[in-house]
DNA sequence: GTGTGTGAAACCTTTCACAGCA
DNA sequence: TGCTGTGAAAGGTTTCACACAC
């Protein structure tokens, strides 16, 4: 392929990425991070998949379905390679991001720094229950759900934390679906369909204690 | 292979089950759940598949590495199939589980029902933070960490959900690992490594947002 | 007819190995 | 020398298609 002699350059893919390397591209942003904060320049792809538990040449294909972002004899330059892959990943700018359900969990992710760290911002707070809506909490007002089509258009959401209970979530996503909003990250224990322009990641706390009581049962490789 | 033509057999199989099966697992048990509760008696591999975006061949293929469940003609027992998944990840019995880090998440996990429903019980709390440590949540007290060993042997600790910065997490699993726990579920933002008789599966909060923000951006097909 | 269990084919992902560049 | 980018080989996973059972 053409190549250009100077600084990389990122481009969206041809719209085939594998899904495994999606899922990857986050862990290297983050360990990208920790060597910046370590003040280190550059880093090799073995150094780079090695306290991740990836072979080097896995990490060369993973970063080389968006662009030719190594040099060869240095290695990847750890502040470029950084931005490249925020700007990859689309978190380069800030993604506006409203919380529904302010129970237990909706309450701990309010205050949990990750999120804005990494580009989100919560903007905005949702509940069905009339006891909590107008409450403060951490400077934002919980609003009713009837609000949510207004404030989708106010403060231009296009994410939802979904942190209702599993009965409300079909619903509550189609709701959100019907507001514009363009991405769910569903905490309810249940599958959530929504259509085809709303994409959904799904968090299942305790399928996860489940997967890990499996692999203590089977001795399954964790990677370690 | 020879198949008993009563009961279907339940069995570890031979040590090696697909990744990606293991993961539909609880998938499975979860909408399991859920027909036995509408009062369910059978259910096809299509069926069973179609709300989890899954094929029918898929859903046989992966129930066939653990043995014989279905019924020609008829399909799976509802209940029957639930139990021998739930046999086979290993949630038949409960596990004694700790929570190390009681601040925001740690306390949202405690209010979480669906660790309990799912056969893990929370049996102790721990902290680094004096100021914590005495405190009484759900009926439990926080303790020290100085007493996990001691507590791992009193009350046959086998699995730690670790909600703690990302700064200390690797030396609390260390510790946790020496105390003699097979499992971590770690939630804190950060590669943590052990040694191959424990067990790690993590869960970072950020990574799922950036995950669902990149397949916004690319039109990656979540399923649906 | 309905629906499982399973080889074989198709597809996708990872690893290997090396040309080419600094 | 050190390291990237990438075809080709190897390995894994999913889908197909059908014999067999109820």
């Amino acid at each position: 392929m053409g190549r250009s002699s100077a600084s990389a350059r990122s481009a969206s893919s041809d719209g085939t990425t594998p899904k495994a390397t999606a899922g990857r591209l986050s862990l290297y942003l983050r360990q990208l991070e920790l060597l910046w904060t370590d003040g280190r320049e550059t880093v090799s792809s073995s150094q780079l998949g090695e306290s991740l538990g990836i072979t080097d040449a896995q990490v060369r294909k993973d970063l080389a379905y968006f662009g030719q972002f190594g040099y060869p004899g240095i290695g990847y330059r750890v502040a470029e390679l950084r931005d490249s892959l925020k700007s990859v990943l689309g978190t380069d700018r800030p993604w506006q991001t409203a919380l529904i359900g302010i129970g237990n969990l909706g309450r701990a992710l309010l205050g949990y720094g990750g999120f804005r760290e990494r580009g989100f911002v919560l903007a905005a707070l949702f509940d069905q229950d009339a006891a909590l809506v107008g409450k403060k909490l951490h400077g934002m007002t919980v609003q009713s759900l009837d609000e949510l089509e207004s404030m989708v258009a106010k403060r231009n959401l296009e994410l939802v934390i979904l942190a209702v209970p599993a009965q409300a979530a079909q619903q509550v996503a189609e709701r959100a679906e019907r507001a514009g909003i363009t991405g769910i990250l569903n905490f309810a224990p249940t599958e959530v369909k929504v259509g085809q322009g709303v994409k959904i990641v799904s968090v299942d706390l305790g399928l996860q204690l489940e997967q890990l009581a499996f692999q203590v049962r089977h001795g399954a490789d964790s990677g370690g």
